[in-house]
DNA sequence: TGTTAGCACTCGAGAGGGTCGACTGCTAAA
DNA sequence: TTTAGCAGTCGACCCTCTCGAGTGCTAACA
């Protein structure tokens, strides 16, 4: 479907309004805030025009015309700009996104909250597209009679938890560490994960510790590879005012399998830009934007940021985009590690 | 003020009918549900007199009423009766508060997230009120170059965390760990928080390691004191609907500083229960009921719920009893501790 | 042929008015 | 002291009316 130029401004227009009021446009707005050089009865018959091809509509007759779903769509296929955030912007965001975290949940987290609280929308930090986390060592120590702190340590940051399950001696410990970090030394995660065919004899020992290292990887992949944050800046906009429709928003929010399915599809485009939610998965209500990260060239998790349909795109892109590249810097994604 | 028995019975049905249904009572109400021994026009006359006395209102003439906080806070102080929960509800609360977990943090976590399950409302677990925790054992882990972790054991649990700003070598952190260990066995984590005077001759070499100590246990009395839960589940009342209140009280269970202050509050009472929030803090629109739980016999912290006014007084109070229980009896926090 | 002024038309928002009925307060009898 | 009876109140709901923002159409204009 192609546009005149005219035709393209317009619609741009109509959006920019629409994501700034959050009111139905009129002829008269676009012709006196945006586009003087044409009369209110030209725009007039160009979102007629545009209303025929699907990208406007009109809440009533005598209204001015509010985006479809395929108006933003269009928007931000081919008419969107992306501001480039100014130089105090971008450090803001370099400082508020501080990189001295070696925890993968604690970098994830923090990611969440800084794109949360620059774009104002929630926003949801993804690990684990291919599981690019490669295992470097693992440790186990002895806190005190029932509780042992187990870490396993990647070159993308630490995965930790401490149990009671594990009563071993720190003798036993020390030697299960060895042995347990020499096995896996160099494995993927998900490699780590189906081997449980290979409890060896030495090994047969720690099986107790060895099925809790089990447990702990693959619970991480299956729970901990989701952050959300800020969840509560929905209630500011008026379209979540209908607190039907925050529920709603909100549970998606929560249903981690869900988002890890949103979050995990990776897209061919840079952005992926789900105007007005996913209909398979019976997401409405709502925009998602997604981005994906890499390290070592491969992308090994995405960014994402939810928040209504009237969401101020060009902004959230530019955020994402920045705190990407943030984010691929930090010591542990970048590729040129000093080790 | 003193009630005649019937007058609190009438108070206490309208009372109950109004957490059942979020609804005015009538006259009519009582005498059908809960007092059918008094005629309608009997039960006219001592709402007429219950309204004078302040504790029930009228939205309109012509409607029924409605308890006013001092209503609720009478019914809450003499009239209710505590629900003993059923076995099957007391075993839910017992296998959903796993005491496995030996980290302080994940420990508060838990018991918040029991608590807002188990009561529908939102929840906070404070932890703090005395510092009763005492350090046993402080170590430092070398995972890369660039990061060790540093791992506060105590006596109620771990208190760690990673850090890249400590670039010692191993054997140097071997020595700062035991000279640590041994300055601070013994000692309540605010003695440690104020021994910065303390820094010898033997530990000047490990200043940056003495600092980092000092600034995680400040840190985390400062901010990761408390754990909040079941923020969402307020949306279900009907009080909420209106988003302005909505963002009132979850803003409040946003400020750490301020949840701090009113959990740190240790009642008379066993339980403190603050209807319609309050005044001298600024929170309204919700009511507050806390408790404390202890260790060695002492109060080291506090259990609350946060929710609507017209909140399940009677369920709340008895599931807070049971998780205070739950909490004391964790190896943590046990007097009788097995060591 | 594309653009624009003029104008009749549409429809939601908001105000005003009327009905209904739930529930009250009062009165007087039991 | 309790209760039946009843007039009175007021919100909820519905209908109607007015106002005006903004449209679509038509005809004139560049």
């Amino acid at each position: 479907m192609k546009l005149s130029e005219r035709k393209k401004k317009i619609l741009s227009a109509v959006v920019d309004e629409s994501i700034k009021t959050a009111e139905p446009v009129s002829s008269n707005d676009v012709h006196s805030k945006y586009l003087s050089e044409f009369s209110p009865a030209t725009i007039r018959n160009e979102l007629m025009a545009l209303e025929e091809m699907g990208f406007l509509s009109q809440p009533h007759t005598s209204s001015g015309r509010v985006p479809t779903a395929e108006g933003y769509q269009m928007y931000v296929n081919e008419l969107m700009d992306i501001k480039k955030l100014s130089k105090k912007e971008a450090d803001n965001l370099k400082e508020s996104f501080d990189t001295k975290l070696f925890n993968l949940d604690d970098v994830l987290q923090k990611a969440a909250k800084t794109i949360s609280d620059a774009t104002n929308y929630a926003s949801v930090v993804y690990y684990g597209i291919t599981g690019g986390a490669v295992v470097e060592n693992i440790l186990l120590i002895k806190l005190s009679q029932n509780n042992t702190l187990v870490v396993v340590v990647t070159d993308l940051g630490v995965i930790k938890e401490e149990t009671s399950a594990i009563t071993s001696t720190e003798d036993d410990l020390r030697q299960a560490s060895k042995i347990l970090t020499k096995m896996f030394k160099g494995k993927k995660l998900e490699e780590v994960e189906h081997s449980e065919n290979l409890i060896t004899k030495e090994l047969a020992r720690y099986k107790q510790i060895f099925d809790y290292i089990l447990h702990l990887i693959t619970e991480r992949d299956e729970h901990n590879s989701v952050a959300v944050s800020g969840k509560d800046k929905l209630l500011n906009y008026p379209e979540y005012q209908d607190v039907y429709k925050l529920k709603h928003t909100m549970n998606l929010l929560d249903q981690k399998d869900k988002l890890s399915m949103v979050m995990s599809e990776v897209p061919e485009v840079e952005f992926s830009i789900k105007v007005g939610g996913d209909e398979n998965l019976g997401i409405t209500d709502c925009s998602i934007v997604t981005t994906t990260y890499k390290s070592r060239g491969k992308p090994i998790g995405s960014l994402g940021v939810v928040g209504p349909v009237r969401m101020d795109y060009g902004k959230v892109v530019s955020i994402l985009k920045n705190v990407t590249k943030l984010l691929e810097d930090n010591q542990f994604f970048k590729e040129d590690k000093d080790e």
